[in-house]
DNA sequence: CTAACTACCTGAACGC
DNA sequence: TGCGTTCAGGTAGTTA
C-alpha cells in the first residue's frame, strides 16, 4: 500500500503520538512472525523518524523498534475522535504511557505484510532493504550523477531497478510510474543517458513531494493515523489509469506487466 | 554479486 | 446468486 508519501504522512501524525512515551506492554496476534517486539517494553520512545518506507521509533536503552506497513499496515490510537475500534485485523497493540493520559496503538493489517521489529540502534542486517537502502530522494543525498551512474551499472529494466529501493529509496509502483511518465521514461529502458537520468532525478522528487503536500494517495486501504485518506489519487496521471488518453499526447495508455508488477506507460511518448 | 522467479496473505472486483 | 479467477500501493527467500 504505502510509499515514501503515505509512510511520511503516518509519520507526521504517528510522532506526536509516541513521543516521549514509554511502551508498557505489546501483544501481537499469535500467527504474526514479530513477536520479539515485546523487547521494546520499558523503553521510551525518543522520536519516530523515516527512512524510505520504513518508519523507526528510537528508544532508549540503544534499541529502535523498526515499523513496515507492507501494503495494508495503517496505525490507529482508540479513544480518539475518529471513532477507531479493533477489529479481526489487529496484527498488534502497543500500550503507551507517559505525557498526557498515555495511549492505546494499534497495528491493523488485513495481508499481514507489514513487520514490526525490535533492532540494536542503526543495526539493520536483519532487514536486508532497510540496511542497502538508496539515498533518501528528497535530501542533499541523493545526488543526479550518483544517480545516473547507478543506473548505467544495473543490467535491469529502470522500473524494476527503482523499485528494489537501491538506487533510492520509497519509490513505489504508483510514483515508479508516476515518475517515468513524468521523466518520457520507458519502464523497460535497461540504458538511461545522463540527461534522462538528470530528467527522472527531478521527476522523482517533484512527484513525490507534490504527494507529500497531498498527504499521500489513497486507492484503498491506505489511511492516516487519524483516518483520513489522501488527496493524490485524483492527480495521478498514469498509474492506475490505462486506457485513457495520455495526457501529453493523447494515446491510450498502455497497461503491461514488468518484474511481476502491474505497469501503465505511454508507448508513444516514453519510447525506448 | 545481480536478476528473475516465487512465496507470503486476504479481500474486492470481475467474468460467466 | 454463486463460484472461480485475477489483481492489489511490498518485501523476503531461492535459484541460476
Amino acid at each position: 500500500m504505502p510509499e515514501l508519501p503515505e509512510v511520511e504522512s503516518v509519520r507526521r501524525q504517528l510522532g506526536p503520538r509516541m513521543r516521549c512515551r514509554t511502551i508498557r506492554a505489546v501483544t501481537v496476534d499469535p500467527q504474526a512472525r514479530f513477536a520479539d517486539v515485546d523487547r521494546a517494553v520499558g523503553h521510551r520512545v525518543s522520536d519516530v523518524v523515516r527512512r524510505g518506507k520504513y518508519l523507526i521509533a528510537g528508544l532508549d536503552g540503544g534499541l529502535e523498534l523498526v515499523m513496515h506497513l507492507g501494503m495494508t499496515g495503517s496505525f490507529r490510537f482508540r479513544g480518539e475522535a475518529d471513532g477507531w475500534a479493533p477489529d479481526a485485523y489487529v496484527r498488534a497493540t502497543l500500550t503507551l504511557e507517559g505525557a498526557g493520559d498515555g495511549a492505546v496503538m494499534d497495528f491493523r493489517d488485513v495481508r499481514r505484510f507489514g513487520r514490526l521489529a525490535v533492532v540494536p540502534a542503526g543495526d539493520y542486517h536483519s532487514i536486508a532493504t532497510l540496511a542497502r537502502l538508496g539515498p533518501e530522494p528528497l535530501s542533499d543525498d541523493f545526488d543526479p550523477d550518483r544517480f545516473h551512474a547507478a543506473l548505467t551499472r544495473t543490467r535491469a529494466p529502470v522500473k524494476p531497478f527503482l523499485l528494489s529501493q537501491r538506487p533510492v529509496a520509497g519509490v513505489g509502483n504508483i510514483y515508479a510510474d508516476e515518475a517515468l511518465w513524468r521523466a518520457r521514461i520507458n519502464p523497460h529502458s535497461r540504458r538511461v543517458g545522463r540527461a534522462r537520468a538528470h530528467a527522472l532525478w527531478l521527476a522523482i522528487r517533484a512527484v513525490l513531494a507534490e504527494a507529500i503536500a497531498r498527504e499521500g494517495t489513497t486507492f484503498r486501504d491506505y489511511q492516516m493515523v487519524n483516518g483520513e485518506s489522501g488527496r493524490n489519487a485524483a492527480f495521478l496521471v498514469a498509474y492506475g489509469r490505462a486506457g485513457r488518453p495520455c495526457p501529453r499526447c493523447a494515446t491510450p495508455l498502455s497497461k503491461v506487466v514488468l518484474g511481476g508488477r502491474g505497469t501503465t506507460y505511454c508507448r508513444v511518448c516514453q519510447r525506448r
